[in-house]
DNA sequence: GCGCGTTACTAACGCGCGTTAGTGGATGTG
DNA sequence: CACATCCACTAACGCGCGTTAGTAACGCGC
């Protein structure tokens, strides 16, 4: 359709002279709806000078005219942790759905690239800003966001001033626990990540309070606080294994941990699913899903929180003084087969 | 320093009034290269201004009257693959070098989606357009990318019209193939892709080369293809494993493959980097680095390639007319510890 | 013939900024 | 003292568009 060779920037009034109307009408016709007193067939010459002449709105100067921009900015550390880039698509289809376009910027975490990102981001003249990171913590971000509405997703204030949106860490370990003990597992072994990050602190008392549920009895030496890497599952898992009393279960704070796990417990002659059962954390799909057996686990829930995140923030600049809230959205059990069947009643 | 409470837009006209000047000498203040004839003392007023009412230049002004919009588009399937994230980031930072802003969109590969990204693009008028995917093959893009310079990234362009930045996958699998004859091998199993993709017959080319080099002869029953996938790796290295004259070291087309192909080494007994050396092809941090032992393998040079494709952009959009050219980025070899070190001779 | 309501448009302003063509005063030159 | 330079600025235009206020033509009832 389009026959537009090169460069040749198409206006407006291009197109008003080629149906012989003035500009005005051809932007009625664009934009309005349908109320001003334009009859179908001027509206149609338009759209067919539109298409016939490549002509495409510049949105600088819509944005420009009408006040309103439609762009929400989204900063994100995705390059680091690539993992998270579903927060990406998230907000993408939501934004989609509002009408709105993203502007995406990365910043290394670093306070300068943080500030470097909102002010281009300000100076497009977003009229929301999301701001994205790839593990659940506390943030700070510039002063500079209180020009426009913010969302942290995967991330909260540590002033308590802004919206967040977080993952139910909680629920998420209680479902993985809970999935364990429905198998019939009543040793179940935690391996967690640095009890201090908020990630740890909710996954156990998620544990805790499923085992309570069950009348189990929490065995501090069923669980060990590691830092998430591989090898250190595979410590953890061994030093599990061959103690006193081992585990015929292990919760995993992270995918990566379960991936060392698989090691100990295979070195050991274990079949995973079978003898041991295992429920990682994450749903690093490239993990989870390769790992032989594919590994149970539960999800982050990173796609809804990016969509959460954007419609969020439309609420936001309908109400600007909405209380900070944090939206917690839930985590939920991918089931594999790295945990065994209920036992048939022993 | 910003003391602007909300939402009050101050633009250079406010400045100006609070200085006692024109919005010109604003402008020539903020933009000029001290070639007008503006006293240092004045400059100093101006910006002194600046930062106490909070003046940010609007992105969309200034571009609808410089008629540069400093923009360029990078359109990529990131969410698909999130590890080709190596691409945003080096685009992004080449951008940065050439004071562009980059404006990312991602698409799903279809056909309406590719275009209605594209379109987005342009009517933000950027100068200038990245396409980037996930895995090198080759694209088809709407017409719509002839009005401004465009760059495919790990892909090219089946018309051959448009200039792309692609991995030197057969140099890849020469370094790979090297190495493994470096340690002493010559019995080299490979576990390639489906042979008709441009990875998999990059990959390939190389392999022969090594070994025509290294004066062994290609034994075709070394040659297994698959899909890429981990338990296919597992299988196609069984199938090696047990065969008849087993290799003593196998090449992997993907690291995913590498994984399947560790489980099938362990489990016959063998040692990884003792008995059996395995190189990689992609480089997958999440795996490599966690895999145990980490494996050695080759990297595919997302970063670099996104930041050549921006870096092309800058030389298209001043010389529109270049033929269409093929840029070729090395793969580097990332030594880990799967593969022995060279047997002391035998 | 007059007043009035529709219908189908258009003139003109302003969004925030870059930029060109000046302007009015101070300084130097013969 | 007339004249040319500089110096330090400013008025005014236009970028592409949304939008408000208006206009001109027509039909209709009385």
């Amino acid at each position: 359709m389009e026959t537009n060779p090169r460069q040749a920037k198409v206006t407006m009034q291009d197109v008003a002279n080629h149906v012989g109307v003035s500009r005005t009408t051809v932007s009625f016709v664009l934009n309005g709806e349908t109320g001003n007193g334009i009859p179908q067939e001027t509206r149609d010459r338009v759209h067919r000078a539109v298409t016939e002449l490549g002509y495409r709105p510049n949105a600088g100067a819509r944005a420009l005219a009408s006040k309103q921009t439609k762009l929400y900015g989204l900063i994100t550390e995705i390059v680091i942790a690539p993992y998270a880039a579903n927060i990406v698509r998230g907000a993408e289809e939501q934004a989609a759905r509002e009408g709105k376009t993203l502007l995406i910027a990365s910043t290394d975490g670093s306070i300068d690239s943080d500030r470097r990102a909102i002010e281009t981001m300000l100076e497009h003249r977003v009229e929301g800003l999301i701001y994205a990171t790839s593990w659940h913590r506390g943030v700070r971000l510039p002063a500079l966001t209180d020009e426009v509405p913010t969302v942290l997703v995967h991330c909260f204030d540590e002033a308590a001033k802004l919206h967040s949106v977080i993952p139910d860490e909680a629920q998420g370990g209680y479902a993985a626990t809970m999935r364990l003990i429905g198998a019939g597992h009543d040793r179940i072994g935690f391996i967690n990540l640095d009890p201090v990050i908020p990630a740890a602190i909710g996954r156990r008392s998620g544990y805790i309070r499923a085992l309570e549920q069950a009348g189990i009895g929490l065995d501090e030496k069923l669980v060990i606080n590691e830092d998430g890497e591989a090898d250190q599952g595979y410590r953890a898992a061994a030093a599990l294994l061959d103690g006193a009393r081992p585990p015929t279960a292990i919760f995993c704070a992270t995918d990566r941990m379960a991936m060392g796990a698989y090691d100990a417990i295979k070195e050991r002659g274990f079949r995973i699913g079978d003898d041991i059962s295992v429920v990682g954390f994450d749903n690093q799909e490239i993990i989870a899903n390769y790992l032989r057996p594919s590994l149970t686990t539960v999800a982050l829930p990173f796609r809804q929180m990016g969509a959460t995140g954007v419609a969020l923030l439309a609420k936001l600049a309908a109400n600007r003084d909405l209380a900070p809230l944090q939206h917690i959205v839930e985590c939920p059990l991918v089931e594999r087969t790295s945990v065994r069947l209920p036992v048939p009643a022993s």
